[in-house]
DNA sequence: CCCTTGACTATCT
DNA sequence: GAGATAGCCAAGG
């Protein structure tokens, strides 16, 4: 195995791991925080060679939607935990909840969906 | 080497 | 807003 490869694992888990509960973070963003732009597809094999427990459902894609085929079992699964720490859905995407200062819960919940 | 694959993204219709 | 398109970049055949 090369060795810069286990670098950027290292450095991709490490951000992944970063993310709070209940917030997520989109795989273009992981990889440019990471230090590594333009590489949101290597994401997601780094991820998949992760052998600990990493929180990669609260990684989605630029659009808020997950990366997953819709109905699939991986999606329900990474839906499922999400929901279970709060994330909600609206028209299949990932409803920001950045509680800190998004005190428009009012416009977040009534606002336009888009 | 050349070509194909992706748990991606930004941009244009 | 949904589809198409063109970049993107490491891995593997």
């Amino acid at each position: 195995m090369s060795e810069s490869r286990f670098k950027f694992d290292k450095a991709i888990w490490k951000t992944v791991s970063g993310i709070k509960h209940g917030r997520v973070m989109s795989y273009g963003q992981v990889a440019r925080l990471a230090g590594y732009p333009r590489h949101a597809r290597m994401v997601s094999k780094a991820m998949s060679r992760s052998t600990g427990s990493l929180p990669w459902y609260r990684v989605v894609k630029s659009d808020r939607t997950l990366a997953f085929e819709v109905g699939s079992e991986a999606y329900s699964k990474q839906k499922e935990l999400l929901e279970k720490e709060g994330v909600r859905f609206i028209a299949g995407k990932v409803v920001p909840l950045d509680v800190d200062e998004a005190v428009d819960l009012d416009k977040l919940l009534w606002g336009p969906l888009e």
